[in-house]
DNA sequence: GCCGTTTTCGGCCCGACTGTTTTCAGTCG
């Protein structure tokens, strides 16, 4: 059972209950629940077991009793009453564009549809177009959907589309009749995955941009198109979608479609207590024309709020800093002066220890730390000791021939089963730093893997924590482990986390930084790049450290290279 | 089902587009 696995159970009775047609404000009830659970910052798990769930926002008398006895037995009789009454594929069919709970209750009470292949059947009969409220379209409709489900994967890596996003925004920006152009919606938020792009533009003609945005070159197939807002698929499968205003709601526009949906409903309350309602076009009530806007922070600013930056709206805490002033002054791509977590050709990286170096310096990095896998990674071709030790001799050479920029030798050593290290203390105490990461074993308990990766960090040798759950987004699940306590741990035995922003990767969580960084957890971002190309990767690291409040000073590698110097020869509890 | 310096009861964000309608329901964001 997981924090996770809660919201998760929390979500499907939502589903259910809207499929009852049960009053919808309760099954949004049930959906703020879900989000409340994911949202706290403590070990929810554990407050759950101990039913110690009282006063947290969004969970109340009933949420809170089933949510102890899902954590305390690990299920629940309410949850597992609602399931029997449908059948387990109906959820299926909530993944399919212009399906909701009304018409897949009509499906299922009516057809008896309850999976994919049902409706398929169904679709392919002509039952499904005479049904009252369905016609051809409609049926044409969904059995487009079912085929866009099996073709394409419903999500994409934030780091594997901006370059894409790049695109459409330039040809959005030499458009004659079109002002101004933003990305919005999860995009804009930095959202480690994104399931669809939004755009917006300002315009005096929108119908027509409407119209040329549909025949951009990377469209594929156009979903709809009106007067203010057109949706199409791209050739790579992702949805976009288009919204052009006026200039005068561009800011609105903008606010409200960067969302997060949490976080504009709750800026469209504090609207609502100040007498002015807030939609994507402005304000209106009785003080709306008290304010001048011109730009998203006067929005804010009429709230009496602090801009928030796009990538902390979330509704986690950031709208209340907001109204306080102690928002964080958050890290800026241009505030790092190095990283620590890169490979090179000699364990499975494309680059020599030279080109890396190069491409760092150009990137005007004062440091670049050297972290090849060690030998118990042999997929890898990790690195034994004499090669460790080659490669160690192979950076001091280097070293004396460059001014201003100084390469670190390091080594990314895997953490063993029992948390035990790949080379003994005397290797590591060779080396200028180390990453300690886990690359076998993934299927330990949480306990299990929890204390592998603590006794790690316990070593004096081990500078920093390499990718803490060893996730692949979209491809591998993350392994166990109890974050809070590995937090915890890292502060205690001053370890540095890494914030691993390898496009796929992208892991600690940003859900976690705020919390390391209170605890007083130092940030590294590492790009863990096994080529020059890979160390661009770091303005994705910085978009996330920000998505995770963090700050210039919880960043280790904004410290110049004197300083990290000085700090990599104190014994660990000095530092 | 949750919540409360306008409420312990009566609210709960809201507009655009589509398709099936004969004035609107469902879905999406």
């Amino acid at each position: 059972m997981t924090r996770e696995n809660l919201a998760e159970v929390l979500e499907e009775i939502a589903l259910l209950l809207e499929l009852k047609a049960e009053n919808p404000f309760k099954v949004r009830a049930y959906r703020q629940g879900a989000e409340a659970v994911r949202n706290h910052d403590g070990d929810i798990l554990q407050r759950a077991k101990d039913n110690d769930l009282a006063g947290i926002k969004g969970i109340g008398d009933a949420l809170r009793d089933k949510l102890h006895e899902l954590a305390s037995t690990g299920r629940l009789g309410f949850h597992e009453k609602l399931r029997a009454e449908f059948p387990a594929g109906l959820f299926e069919l909530f993944d399919l564009q212009g399906l909701g709970p009304k018409k897949i209750k009509v499906l299922y009470e009516t057809l008896a549809v309850g999976s994919i292949a049902d409706l398929k059947t169904a679709c392919d009969e002509g039952k499904v177009a005479v049904l009252p409220g369905f016609g051809a379209k409609t049926q044409t409709k969904i059995l487009e959907a079912i085929a866009l489900k099996q073709t394409f994967a419903d999500s994409f890596l934030l780091g594997g589309i901006s370059p894409l996003v790049e695109e459409i925004l330039d040809l959005l920006r030499t458009h004659p009749e079109i002002s101004r152009v933003s990305a919005a919606g999860s995009y804009r938020r930095g959202k480690e995955t994104v399931h669809d792009l939004d755009f917006l533009v300002a315009t005096r003609e929108p119908a027509l941009v409407c119209e040329d945005f549909t025949t951009l070159p990377q469209v594929a197939s156009v979903i709809v198109c009106g007067d203010t807002k057109a949706s199409v698929r791209l050739k790579n499968g992702l949805q976009c979608d288009l919204r052009a205003v006026s200039n005068a709601q561009f800011p609105f526009a903008l606010q409200y479609f960067t969302g997060s949906k949490e976080h504009n409903v709750a800026i469209r309350s504090l609207a609502l207590k100040q007498g002015l309602s807030l939609n994507e076009y402005g304000f209106t009530g009785e003080t709306a024309g008290d304010h001048e806007i011109h730009e998203e922070a006067d929005i804010y600013r009429a709230l009496g709020l602090d801009f928030i930056p796009p990538e902390i709206r979330e509704n986690r805490g950031e709208i209340e800093a907001a109204a306080e002033h102690t928002l964080p002054r958050l890290i800026n791509l241009e505030q790092l002066r190095g990283t620590f977590h890169n490979h090179t050709t000699a364990s499975d990286g494309r680059d020599t220890l030279a080109a890396m170096a190069d491409e760092a310096m150009d990137l005007g990095l004062q440091y670049l730390g050297i972290a090849d896998h060690s030998k118990s990674s042999f997929q890898a071709n990790g690195l034994e000791e004499t090669r460790l030790l080659e490669q160690i001799e192979a950076i001091r050479t280097l070293n004396a021939g460059y001014e201003n920029f100084r390469l670190f030798a390091g080594n990314e050593v895997d953490i063993l089963k029992d948390g035990t290290l790949d080379f003994p203390d005397e290797i590591l105490a060779r080396l200028d730093y180390c990453v300690a990461s886990v690359h076998a074993s993934f299927t330990l308990t949480e306990e299990e893997m929890t204390r592998r990766i603590c006794r790690a960090m316990e070593n004096e040798h081990v500078t920093m924590l390499g990718h803490v759950t060893g996730r692949l987004l979209l491809r591998r699940e993350p392994y166990l482990v109890n974050h809070a306590m590995i937090i915890d741990c890292a502060a205690e035995t001053r370890t540095i986390i890494e914030l691993n922003c390898s496009p796929q990767r992208l892991d600690m969580d940003w859900r976690w930084w705020k919390r390391a960084r209170d605890k007083g957890v130092l940030c590294a971002i590492n790009p863990d790049a096994h080529s020059t190309m890979g160390l661009h990767h770091l303005g994705l690291g910085v978009r996330l450290a920000r998505k995770g409040w963090l700050r210039k000073q919880d960043v280790f590698n904004t410290r110049p290279l004197a300083e990290v110097e000085a700090f990599f020869k104190l014994p660990k509890s000095r530092r």
